[in-house]
DNA sequence: CCAAAAGTGTTATCGCTACACCCATGA
DNA sequence: TCATGGGTGTAGCGATAACACTTTTGG
């Protein structure tokens, strides 16, 4: 590509703004947390927003939403998945601007807590979202239903604990996820059957007295799964 | 929006090109078939490209896949859903073009035939897919992908079929699909069991001396079953 | 010693797979 | 009458769902 090109080819398009937004799920143990932040420019300054960013000359689509995950985050290596086009003429009364998606996992731990604070960002409960600007309402809905749906054929809430975790952690996640309670047994059951996990000797007694057995992922196997889309329904 | 506020806001943001690229799959009866044609403007003027336009400022990017779709098939009301965003710097060396791709499923019979002829366009099998222009067989390859994996949770299909149709031709839909055999006994037995099929007393011979059946959707059930996302796995 | 969470096995049911024979009819 | 595609049933297997009691240990 270069500036001449640019300037002989494609005269009758429209050229318009491309923004990135990432509707950033964050899981804390316990409950699955959403992160937003204050907008900084007008018009809707101040009001609460996914986090996004126009896309710059310099960077591909995907490469922005990693530097606006990185930049608000700390965090860099994440799992990110595109979600959707948001190209309604009007969605955005500031210009015409289309926005493309995405969704990302992570886990809440000290590492990002400095960099969420100084962007006035914050993490809400999946049941205290408050009104957002434009249609990121509707993003975080698209959004959470692509999780659900994709949870069932990749084992992605993985990317979501730490790099041990105990079973009944890791049953709290897609608990989470579903919003429904899971039976022990069976959540047990299928999650070994899997062979993906691999147990530890050690124990977590931060939860209960007994204490729970840590396990790992064994990631080539995990690997493996990814690629052959196998089913996981739960 | 107004002509005013584009002025006011976003001044820091840098305009880009906004495509649409449509993957059509067509259905013959047979063959699970997908629509290209020659480009007509410079850069890779006359290669083959799936079809696309840029976004026009009066129109939304789902509108203008709508409407390229419509201009070079003359169909609309068609099923048709969003792919992917693919925005790389220098994926288009004509510019800085970010391309959202949909996917739409028709029906071939006549009534398209006439305009894909006036654009140069053409059918081609899965399995004699030329060479196109940028990125677009991966966009065909990511289409597939996903044309296979959304039958598996919603009947999708079903849209490529004339209202009137057999459990055999729906069977063979289903095979060039996911490009294997199925076993007819189980297919029907689990096709009908959704209840979302309603048997007609005619028959319909052009295939056999016997005859097949013909059945209706039942809409009704159909559309239960598409928002409470049943499963759907042959 | 007891409360609170972790861990474990069995049974019934359902859905999937694999498989072979009869039916209707036009040529 | 026969070739061709349409239509049907069953048995075995594996996965899922439902369900209750024992274990560990800190307080």
């Amino acid at each position: 590509m270069n500036t001449h090109s640019k300037t002989v080819y494609y005269q009758e398009a429209f050229p318009i703004l491309m923004a990135v937004d990432c509707v950033i799920f964050g899981f804390d143990r316990q409950e699955l947390k959403l992160l937003l932040f204050k907008r900084k420019i007008e018009p809707f300054k101040n009001e609460w927003s996914v986090i996004g960013s126009f896309v710059s000359p310099t960077e591909g689509v995907k490469e922005s939403a990693i530097r606006v995950l990185e930049e608000y985050t700390g965090l860099s290596n994440i799992f990110m998945d595109s979600l959707n086009c948001y190209g309604e003429i009007d969605r955005d009364p500031g210009a015409r601007v289309v926005s493309q998606a995405f969704f990302a996992l992570i886990r809440l731990g000290e590492e990002e807590a400095q960099m969420v604070e100084t962007h006035q960002a914050n993490w809400f409960g999946l049941n205290s979202i408050p009104p957002l600007i434009l249609d990121h309402n509707q993003m975080v809905k698209d959004s959470l239903e692509k999780l659900r749906r994709k949870t069932r054929y990749q084992p992605i809430g993985f990317e979501l604990l730490p790099e041990k975790f105990t079973i009944p952690q890791l049953q709290s996640l897609y608990e989470a996820i579903y919003q429904r309670q899971l039976d022990r047994r069976n959540f047990r059951k299928k999650i070994l059957s899997m062979n993906i996990l691999e147990k530890l000797s050690e124990k977590d007694k931060s939860t209960s007295k007994k204490g729970a057995y840590l396990y790992r992922f064994d990631s080539k196997r995990y690997e493996e799964m990814v690629k052959r889309g196998i089913d996981f329904v739960l």
